[in-house]
DNA sequence: ACGAATTACTTTGTCTGTCAAGGTAATTTT
DNA sequence: AAAATTACCTTGACAGACAAAGTAATTCGT
């Protein structure tokens, strides 16, 4: 898959992104990977090296918790579960983001003289 | 000043804050770097160290010519100007920003079950 | 039945952009 | 005369993203 955008232009974003899918129901990383890529209509790819990164992150960070799975077919898996510490962390990255978003709206295309 | 906003949500988009200004007339750091922390109400502070890096990278591309100013008084400066593949290059950035935005928003806030 | 593809997880090392900290030097303000 | 400001620059460190590679089981194609 060619990611149509840069990697710099998310950085920073995705633990935010996890955790509003984990918000959705628990879930694991090939999971994840998959609909990150679908949600984004495959023009982002989040690759799995960054997120399993994440995961420990997170976990550290007590915003998720993980456990087996108990496959009785197929490839053992590892699900993520978010906390109420995740929870309440992932309404601050959305108002990070909204921030965010306002400010660079203005940076990168607004003028100089006041409009 | 304390910046209101995580510097990796703003990380990759140095460059287009950059080019958008001195598409308004040519400047130098200092000034820019006063500029950016006013247009952004004081909210985000793009450090010296990291816009004299731009500079570097930006006319190292071809983005952006410099210039010493013949100041008759004060410090002296060096300007920079930007090119017409500069001009072009700022285009294509804001379309990338554009794309990542919607991405972004639907990533975050976005649910699984299509809406 | 057999090889190829897929599912699923993980580690190691590298790269890049950002920045903290520090420095230089002239000018302006107090 | 000292302090603040203007203006530029360098060095080294850090963190997040990722490429590459590996492991191991399962499922698909023929």
């Amino acid at each position: 898959m060619k990611t149509a955008i840069s990697t710099d232009l998310i950085r920073g974003h995705t633990d935010a992104i996890i955790l509003n899918l984990l918000r959705q129901g628990d879930s694991y990383g090939y999971d994840l990977y998959k609909k990150i890529a679908m949600l984004s209509d495959h023009q982002y790819e989040l690759k799995e090296a960054t997120l399993y990164t994440a995961f420990r992150r997170l976990e550290q960070e007590g915003y998720i918790v993980s456990y087996w799975g108990d496959e009785t077919q197929g490839s053992r898996r590892k699900y993520y579960r978010i906390t109420d510490e995740g929870k309440v962390h992932y309404q601050k990255r959305v108002q990070d983001w909204d921030v965010a978003k306002e400010i660079l709206e203005k940076l990168i295309k607004g003028g100089l003289c006041d409009e």
